[in-house]
DNA sequence: CTTATTTCAGATGAACTGAAATGC
DNA sequence: CGCATTTCAGTTTATCTGAAATAA
């Protein structure tokens, strides 16, 4: 009965891609990495840790040097919220923080030994969540949605922060 | 420096379609959706509302006759969490309840007309945001990622509330 | 009797805003 | 000086857990 949302003779504008009456694509993606982060949160929780934590392990892991400032802008919080977050990883002893001699207002952060051990520990399970998510598809619809994310990260850029 | 993160001899394993030292693709879609949140946060906040919530109403849009037990599960949040969203909304005079007849437990939700005409107000620059993220890919990627991420979530959906 | 939904109450954590100190 | 990073302090808001009422 619900079923109108236009008036009559107007038309909704969709996007590209979107066929009336389906989901839109923001809202599958956004199903998709809802249950992917529950599905992390119950895999890292035995640490105490949280999926955004362990993301953050994993962007230190890949990109070195970074400060906690910069992680913020990569995860969409404030400075002050990464720093909390920050200093709850390093009191687990999984980071470490030194200065940059080059620019002494930055403090660069690293994993530790430990950290690097977690991540290990977790490497296994995470690729399978992550396998389970692609079960459905060949190796070549798996490049091809890689790439295509990667567009669309790179078309949203504008609005990423830095 | 940092770089070795497994031990000499083994072997970490990678998930299908991940090559090494490259972004998983759990970890792109992640980022492609913070995007989108922090983009559609822009959006909707002169109405005081949320992505999250704005999303809700697009739910119950599509989905009507949902309770906000069923509305909960589907956004991984709690009953009682779901609960002040719906009072929020309530409020806003954006959506109703009425006891389900047939099961005198239930209370269903439903657009008001004033939520329907904040969703109308809203498509064309929520599809704008869509258009753009899909910049750089044709109709044909767009079918292809659609597809994908359906896939992905059906895969998942053993992890999935319900 | 068991289960699902809703509501009430309280606790907690994660985020925010604002402001100050430091160093480029 | 202006700007970025970090830290300190206080606040808010969203979420959680626990428990009770209702109804199937």
């Amino acid at each position: 009965m619900p079923k109108s949302q236009a008036e009559p003779g107007e038309r909704a504008r969709l996007s590209r891609g979107t066929l009336e009456g389906e989901p839109t694509l923001l809202y599958v993606m956004k199903q998709v990495e809802l249950a992917v982060r529950s599905a992390l949160d119950d895999i890292v929780r035995p640490d105490g840790l949280t999926a955004l934590q362990y993301t953050a392990l994993t962007v230190l892991e890949r990109h070195p040097n970074l400060t906690s400032a910069q992680l913020a802008r990569n995860s969409f919080v404030t400075a002050q919220a990464m720093a909390d977050m920050v200093s709850a990883l390093r009191d687990l002893g999984l980071i470490e923080r030194h200065r940059d001699e080059r620019d002494r207002r930055r403090l660069v952060l690293a994993l530790t030994p430990e950290g690097r051990k977690l991540l290990s520990r977790y490497r296994d399970q995470v690729s399978a969540l992550e396998d389970r998510m692609l079960v459905g598809l060949t190796d070549r619809q798996i490049g091809q949605l890689r790439e295509s994310l990667l567009s669309c990260r790179a078309a949203l850029s504008g609005h990423l922060p830095h």
